[in-house]
DNA sequence: TCCATTGTTCATTTTTACTTGAACTGCACC
DNA sequence: GGTGCAGTTCAAGTAAAAATGAACAATGGA
């Protein structure tokens, strides 16, 4: 859980939402926000917000309770690479990347307009321009090489 | 600058380091930490931490200054997108990876000597040794794709 | 040699972000 | 319909991170 709690701060994810993601992923059946609250010694509230990102990066998903006696939803942590990392992208990396296209523009004409070095400037937004390129045609390689998650047919 | 500064967030690189780094972006010549303080109007604290970052990253160059007054340092922005993303890597992400191997060693062996779920804890330490397997084969492919950063001689 | 300028370090303050806990909603079961 | 559990929301408190500014090197000119 440690681990996991280090690993996702990198990302500007809190660290209690690591744990919990950590104590899924040690745990050998699904649980619920209460047994979550429990075990990690967090409040409810704590608890039901790390679901949420979670659920929204769609790095736990939705199980049946072994149990029958449950009650309310319990959850089981994604083990897919390629889903935890996409998942990420897409919801931390990609709004910033669709906002800088709309900057870009702004800065082309201000670039353009600047009453010196108008070259150079110029040079820095097409260079812009060319990460953004660069970003938008990686990306789906990336998940691409990780996507052959699934070794064994199971 | 703003840009840039939401970027680096992303990565837990503080907001300020950010700045820096877009203000050299933007600067059609090197700038020291002097100018800095001004143009940004942080401390000088704060500017020479945000300096130290950005080299230990080797998001930034020394740079010769135009005007030969030059006594202190001037930095230029490092613009290859591959070494960008190499350093964040290697700063950030590489020791995580390699403290993680320690870490997956004892989880191992606890994992063995478990009273129950024996099979499980096995099957998941097996798993994060794969995601980790994936992780070193994957970092240099990618920096290998964002590697052709010399389209032009110049 | 001495002063001025550049740069670093670190204790303190400020700001930001996270967690908490209480109030609230909805649902299921009685 | 009422009671209790599961879950959400949000204002307030708390903890963590970053910025500040002053004290302290180091270096380069005069």
């Amino acid at each position: 859980m440690a681990f996991f709690a280090e690993i996702v701060q990198l990302f500007g994810i809190p660290k209690s939402v690591g744990q919990i993601y950590g104590l899924l992923y040690a745990s050998s059946e699904p649980l619920g926000l209460t047994a979550i609250v429990e075990l990690l010694e967090i409040s409810k509230g704590s608890a039901s917000q790390g679901l949420q990102l979670l659920r929204s990066l769609g790095a736990i998903n939705e199980a049946e309770a072994k149990d029958g006696t449950a009650r309310g939803v319990a959850y089981e942590a994604e083990l897919s690479l390629r889903q935890l990392v996409t998942g990420i992208l897409q919801e931390r990396l990609a709004p910033l990347a669709s906002a800088g296209a709309q900057r870009l523009k702004r800065l082309k004409d201000l670039a353009a307009q600047a009453p010196e070095n108008t070259a150079f400037y110029l040079d820095r937004t097409k260079q812009l321009e060319n990460w953004r390129k660069r970003f938008t045609t990686v990306t789906p390689l990336l998940t691409a090489l990780l996507g052959p998650s699934k070794k064994k047919s199971r």
